[in-house]
RNA sequence: CGGGGCGUGGCUCAGCCCGGUUAGAGCGCCUGGUUCGGGACCAGGAGGUCGGCGGUUCGAAUCCGCCCGCCCCGACCA
């Protein structure tokens, strides 16, 4: 591709409301442009990548026996309605204003219809179904450029098995084709265990890259490879320092003491000597939840260990449950049920509320006073906690989700009848799974990871051309020819090369562009080294410089591209 | 949805508080010339309903009201 003949705007300055390097620099190099709050045009060298990215994609998804689809981004509500996810959805789903339609934002529901129409017997399964295609989610905050948006690209598949140990296979076929997706974009990522939301289904798992601009929170072990969302992660728990001597129950006059860092300042304690009471619903009762210190209740782990609807009790409940208000509230003398994150398994001498504003009880020992106390992990794992598998301190990350697997087994098969005969004539619903990857994201990601102040720095498995070909002065004829000469055996030699031919800028400008659109490497031909017979060779992710003859330019860069 | 910020040529912004020439600068763009290894220089030029509507005023980019849009933090998020 000439540069001179190429679109692709770049600019000197980042706009404004760009805040991310991958935001900024996705701008800059000319790939995208806003249209509206979360909807970007992409522009040629953007729609490249997103092309490479798909092209990767789908030989990874043909490799597990996967067959490209193409489905209607238009659907009939009635077909949502069928699975109660209008409802389950609301305001994330676009409502078409004319006529009784929706603007997809998955597409369970279609593929769904596709095999209750047509699959009918245990012989045409298992079948795994994929397309890639623009997603339509009305998020009410899109952000960080195309990394949350309104419409985007999203490689969504289904698999269809005749029962639970198929979907495993096919779930496990999924899993690896995502590691050698992300590896062969050349990624770090990490898999983590997920919550499997509106989604449904038994189980999930997401494929995250490390990021500040992620949205989610990962704990990882560098050691070992452990690696989870906050929501879910768990850390080591030491045991409870008990101390010798348990002190007497007592009673503390503590006026206005409210948080558990006044009630640590005003006794003169450390925070880890007290134990802080919440107070939830649990399907309508109400649960006295004991955290250690200013430790925060982890409420999805809270869920998972008591099962059902929970919820924080309002402050006008806490008052008519416990006979105080947030802050007094405690565990000796209440007739709630009380449970207890883990760490404060075997503690003493702890203080809590009294039930009794203004009052606090000292010498609490769990062991002695609390019998029945059902103990939990419901703690947030911090930075620095200790790994649950290999005890190496954990690190907790900022994380960008590109990719998650859900075992969604038979809700959507038997909501929308996509039932198949077994070898028995039985009639069975079809066991399904369901796999995403956020094609933008992919992009996205590769440049929060390899970019520098300069500009993007493309990992050569996948930059949207291998050479940027530089010719320092085209008004120099000898430059010129050369330039066109090395341009087209580089096509001829399938190395796809990005030519700045332009005549009507300076070097300086050519040689910041370069930088800015990262091809990995860039063969500069100037005329000092050209009256040499040799040309200059930079490497964008080092910055180090070859000069080599110009008989050897085609070799070199073969083998700097193609050698591991 | 709560909190905050912003909206002035393609981009970055000044002007607004304290109303009053013809609304400015840098970058970019066009023409001609000189340059050519790290975002060159000279000369000339094009380009603006100051987000929209309404109000106050002799007079509004500037003051007031409503609306729209965009960004950030939070809530939410398969």
């Amino acid at each position: 591709m000439r540069l001179s003949k190429a679109f692709i705007p770049t600019t000197k300055e980042a706009p404004a409301d760009a805040v991310i390097p991958s935001h900024i620099l996705m701008m800059r190099a000319g790939m995208i442009r806003p249209l509206a709050a979360g909807i970007y045009s992409f522009l040629p060298l953007g729609y490249r990548m997103i092309k490479k990215v798909c092209d990767i994609i789908r030989r990874e998804m043909d490799a597990i026996g996967g067959q490209e689809f193409h489905l209607p981004a238009l659907n009939p509500k009635e077909i949502w309605e069928k699975t109660n996810r209008v409802e389950a959805f609301g305001d994330i789903l676009f409502h078409v204003k004319n006529r009784d339609y929706v603007l997809a934002p998955t597409h369970e529901e279609i593929i769904a219809q596709i095999a209750a129409d047509h699959v009918k017997s245990y012989r045409d399964l298992p079948q795994i179904w994929y397309q890639i295609q623009t997603k339509f989610r009305n998020e009410p905050r899109p952000r960080s450029g195309v990394i949350r948006g309104r419409q985007f690209l999203m490689k969504d598949s289904y698999s269809l098995d005749r029962d639970w140990e198929g979907l495993d296979r096919s779930y496990e076929l999924h899993a690896e084709a995502y590691r050698r997706i992300f590896t062969a974009c050349g990624l770090k990522f990490f898999e983590v265990g997920a919550s499997t939301g509106a989604m449904g289904g038994t189980g999930s798992q997401e494929f995250m890259v490390e990021s500040d601009a992620g949205e989610d929170t990962c704990a990882i072990c560098d050691n070992c490879g452990y690696a989870a969302n906050v929501e879910v992660a768990k850390a080591k728990v030491e045991d409870y320092p008990r101390e010798e001597k348990s002190e007497e129950l007592h009673e503390i006059y503590t006026p206005n003491v409210r948080t558990i860092d006044e009630l640590s300042e005003f006794l003169k304690i450390p925070t880890t000597k007290c134990a802080k009471s919440r107070v939830y619903i649990h399907n309508g009762n109400p649960v006295l939840i004991l955290m250690l210190g200013n430790d925060e209740v982890n409420e999805e782990k809270l869920v998972a260990a008591l099962g059902g609807k929970v919820r924080p009790a309002h402050p006008e409940e806490l008052m008519e449950i416990t006979g105080a208000d947030a802050g007094s509230i405690g565990p000796i003398n209440t007739s709630l049920r009380v449970i207890a994150d883990v760490k404060l398994r075997h503690a003493n001498n702890m203080v809590s509320g009294a039930n009794k504003n203004d009052y606090h009880i000292g010498g609490i020992d769990f062991d002695r006073d609390l019998p029945n106390v059902e103990y939990f992990d419901l703690h947030f794992v911090n930075a620095g906690d200790k790994c649950v598998q290999c005890e190496s301190p954990l690190r907790v990350v900022r994380a960008i989700e590109l990719g998650h697997i859900f075992k969604l087994g038979t809700k959507y098969s038997e909501a929308l009848g996509a039932k198949f005969l077994d070898e028995r004539g039985e009639e069975q619903p079809i066991v399904m799974g369901s796999y995403g990857i956020g094609v933008e994201r992919i992009v996205a990601c590769l440049i929060e990871q390899n970019h520098d102040e300069k500009g993007i720095i493309w990992p050569k498995e996948i930059a949207p051309f291998k050479v940027h070909l530089i010719g320092v002065n085209m008004k120099n004829e000898e430059i010129k020819r050369t330039c066109e000469k090395l341009y087209h055996e580089m096509i001829e030699n399938d190395i796809e090369v990005l030519y700045d031919d332009r005549d009507d800028v300076s070097a300086g400008f050519k040689f910041n562009d370069a930088d800015l659109l990262g091809m990995p490497l860039q063969v500069i031909v100037g005329e000092k080294n050209l009256s040499m017979n040799k040309v200059e060779i930079k490497f964008r992710a080092t910055g180090e410089k070859k000069i080599v003859e110009l008989g050897m330019l085609l070799r070199t860069i073969q083998d700097e591209l193609y050698l591991p």
